[in-house]
DNA sequence: GTAAACAATGAACACGTTTTCATTTTCCGT
DNA sequence: ACGGAAAATGAAAACGTGTTCATTGTTTAC
C-alpha cells in the first residue's frame, strides 16, 4: 500500500527495465528491434524483465524519432456497408500480422467536410492511407498528407486495361479490371436468350459505378445487344428496391437486371419477388457485383461478378510495404482481375 | 527545382510556422489549443500561416507529452458481422466528432493469441479500449493496459438488474438489460398461442449468448411455459441454418424460434422456407436479437429485440469522456434497455 | 602471434510537441 | 493617472524512444 508511489501507476518505461536488468537504456531499445546487434542472453534477460514489468515500447515515442507510426488510415463512407466491412476486416487482420494497426475514419455525406477530415487524419501521421471513398481525389489526398503516400483504388474504364500514368502529387494505385467478369456475365445471360438488360446503378458520380456501367455498355455493344436501361440507385438495398419497381412500372420488357453491387441486387430480387410477383430467375435474371458473404444465403443465392477479397487485401498490403521500403519510388501499381460466380439467379 | 532542399519534403513543423509568422514556437502550440490564452488576432494569423504551410500538430509528439493519444482501441472478433460493423460505424463517427480516432484490432479464434494482441495494442497507447469480444476478461484487459481503463459490455443475467460491483483491476461498464425486450417478445408469442419455443444459440460460451438464453428461460418459467429446446449455433447464418434443420428433423413440434441474433434468425427463416417447406410466420414464428439494418429487408422483415444503436454509442462515448475527465474515479457505469420491434415474422 | 574485421556497448543527440514558470504587457476600477 | 489583477508571452524542461558515433571487447584469417 504505502510502497506504491503515486496514485495512478505510471506505465513502465525503457529506463525502468534497464535499471532492473542492470543494462543501459539503449540495450533495452535494441532488445525490441530485431536487426540490431545484442548478445542473445542479454536480449533474453531484457525481454524477461520487460514482461515482468509489463513493458512494451511506446509507439508514439518510437514514431516521433523513426518517422514511422505503424498506423494505416482507412477512409470509408460506411463501415457497415457489406463489402467495405468485409474488406476492412480482412485488411485489419493482414495489417496486424505486419505490425500495423488500422485507423478508421468516416466521411460525411456532406462533401465540404472532407478537407477538414483529411487535415484531422494527417495529425495522426499514418504511414499510408487507403481511400474507399469516391468523392476525394487521390491528388488531393496526396497533397494534404505530405508524408504518407495514399493508395487509390482505380476501377478501370473500357480501354484502360493498361492503366493510365499518374501525374501530379504522388499516389499508388490498385487497378481493378472488371472486363473479364462482365464479359462472362453477359455471355451467360445471352446464352439464356436474354434481350433487354437493365442496370440498377450505384451512387451516380461514384467511379466504381461509372466504370461498371461503362464496361457493361461496351460489352453489350460488342455483342450487338441493346444498351441497358438505367434504374438510379445508390448501392443501397432500399434505392435498388424502389428503382426496380419503377423499371417495371414503365414496362419495357426487361428480362435481366445487372446491379452495381450485391446489396443492390438483393433489393432488386426482393422487389421482383415480393412487390412485382415475378420469379427469379425464371422471369427475370439478376447479377450483382462484389460477391459478398451474404450472396450465398438461400433467399438470394446470387450470381455475381467476384472480386477476390483476399487477393485484393494482399495487393494492398504489398503496396504499403513496397512504398515504406522505398518512400521516393515512382507511383506503384497492382492489378486485380474479376470473374463471374454462377449461382441461382441466372438459369 | 534547385530551391527545394531535400528530396522528400519534410512535413511542416510548429517551428516553421513560428518563423514564418514571426511568433514564438510556443504561440503556435497555443493557437491550436483552445483553452490557452493568446491574443485573438495573433491566433488568427498563426492559423492562417499554418494552413498555408499545411500544418497540423503532430499527435505522436502531442501524445508523448500530454499522455493523451486520442486513440480509442476497439477489439472485435469479426468486423464484418452485421451488428459489430454497424456499431463500429456509429462509434467511429461519434468519436471523430469528439476528436478521437478509432483503432481497430481483430482477435483470432485462437485464444492464446489474446495476451500478445493486448500487449501489441498497448504499444499504441490508446486512451480507452472497448472490447466487443467475448473471450477476454475485463480484468485481464485492465491489467495489461496499465494506462487506459477498458470498457466492458455486460449483458445482465436474470436478477442482475442492479449491476454487480466491480472488483480487482479497474474497468468501466455498459450494462445491457435484456429483460424488457424478451418479456415483450414472449408475451407476443404467447398471445398467438405458441407452445413450444426453440432457442438457436450463439457461440456457446459467449456471455451475450448465455445471458440471452438464461433470460429467455426465466421469462418462459415465469409465464408457466416449457423451457426452450436449444439448437446450437454460433451467431452465423450457416450454423443457424443447419441447427434449424436439425431441430425439425427431431420433430418436437416447435412452433417458434428465438435466435441469439438477427443473422441467426435469417438462417433459421431460410431453412424453414427453403429447406423444410414451412411458412413464416404461419407455421413457425421467428424472433431475433439486435435489430440490424437488414432486418427490415422484405425477404426477412424480422420481428426482433432491439438495442438502440445510437443510444448505445452515446453511452459508450459518455463513458470514455467521463473516464478521461477523471482517470482515478471508481468504476463508471451506464445502463441500456431493450425493447421489441414487431415486424412480419410473428403473426 | 598479429592485424584486421566484426560484434557489442553506452553517451549524447534528435524527434515535435505541451507544460511549467517567471516575466512583461494589457486591462480595469477608482 | 495609478495600482493591482489578469492576460499574454517566451525560455527551458519534459515526454520515451531510435539512431549516430566513437569506444571497447571478441573472433577470424593468414
Amino acid at each position: 500500500m504505502s510502497e506504491s508511489g503515486s496514485l495512478a501507476p505510471r506505465r513502465a518505461t525503457a529506463e525502468m527495465v534497464a535499471r532492473r536488468a542492470n543494462v543501459s537504456r539503449v540495450a533495452v531499445s535494441r532488445a525490441f528491434n530485431p536487426h540490431t546487434s545484442l548478445k542473445p542472453e542479454k536480449r533474453a534477460l531484457i525481454l524477461k524483465v520487460a514482461q515482468e514489468l509489463n513493458y512494451t515500447p511506446d509507439r508514439a515515442a518510437r514514431a516521433l524519432v523513426s518517422g514511422r507510426s505503424h498506423l494505416v488510415g482507412v477512409i470509408v463512407p460506411d463501415v457497415c456497408s457489406h463489402w467495405e466491412s468485409q474488406e476492412i476486416d480482412a485488411l485489419t487482420t493482414a495489417l496486424q500480422d505486419e505490425g500495423f494497426a488500422t485507423l478508421l475514419f468516416k466521411t460525411r455525406t456532406d462533401y465540404s467536410m472532407d478537407e477538414r477530415l483529411l487535415a484531422y487524419m494527417r495529425g495522426f501521421n499514418p504511414d499510408s492511407v487507403i481511400a474507399f471513398v469516391e468523392n476525394v481525389k487521390p491528388t488531393t489526398l496526396a497533397r494534404v498528407l505530405d508524408r504518407a503516400v495514399p493508395i487509390y483504388i482505380h476501377y478501370a474504364r473500357p480501354g484502360e486495361e493498361a492503366p493510365p500514368p499518374v501525374d501530379g502529387p504522388l499516389f499508388d494505385r490498385l487497378n481493378v479490371l472488371q472486363r473479364t467478369g462482365v464479359e462472362q456475365a453477359v455471355a451467360l445471360l445471352q446464352g439464356y436468350g436474354v434481350e433487354r438488360i437493365a442496370y440498377v446503378s450505384g451512387v451516380a458520380k461514384s467511379r466504381a459505378n461509372l466504370a461498371r456501367e461503362a464496361m457493361l455498355r461496351e460489352v453489350l455493344a460488342d455483342r450487338g445487344m441493346a444498351p441497358p436501361i438505367v434504374g438510379p440507385g445508390d448501392f443501397s438495398y432500399d434505392k435498388a428496391y424502389a428503382a426496380t419497381i419503377d423499371l417495371f412500372r414503365i414496362g419495357k420488357g426487361v428480362d435481366a437486371i445487372f446491379a452495381a453491387n450485391d446489396v443492390g441486387a438483393f433489393g432488386a430480387i426482393d422487389a421482383l419477388r415480393h412487390e412485382l410477383g415475378l420469379r427469379v430467375p425464371e422471369d427475370v435474371k439478376v447479377i450483382g457485383f462484389d460477391d459478398i458473404a451474404q450472396s450465398h444465403w438461400k433467399s438470394y443465392n446470387l450470381t455475381t461478378v467476384k472480386f477476390d477479397l483476399n487477393e485484393r487485401v494482399r495487393a494492398l498490403v504489398r503496396l504499403i510495404l513496397r512504398r515504406l521500403a522505398d518512400p521516393t519510388a515512382p507511383s506503384l501499381q497492382e492489378t486485380l482481375q474479376t470473374s463471374l460466380v454462377v449461382r441461382g439467379t441466372v438459369g
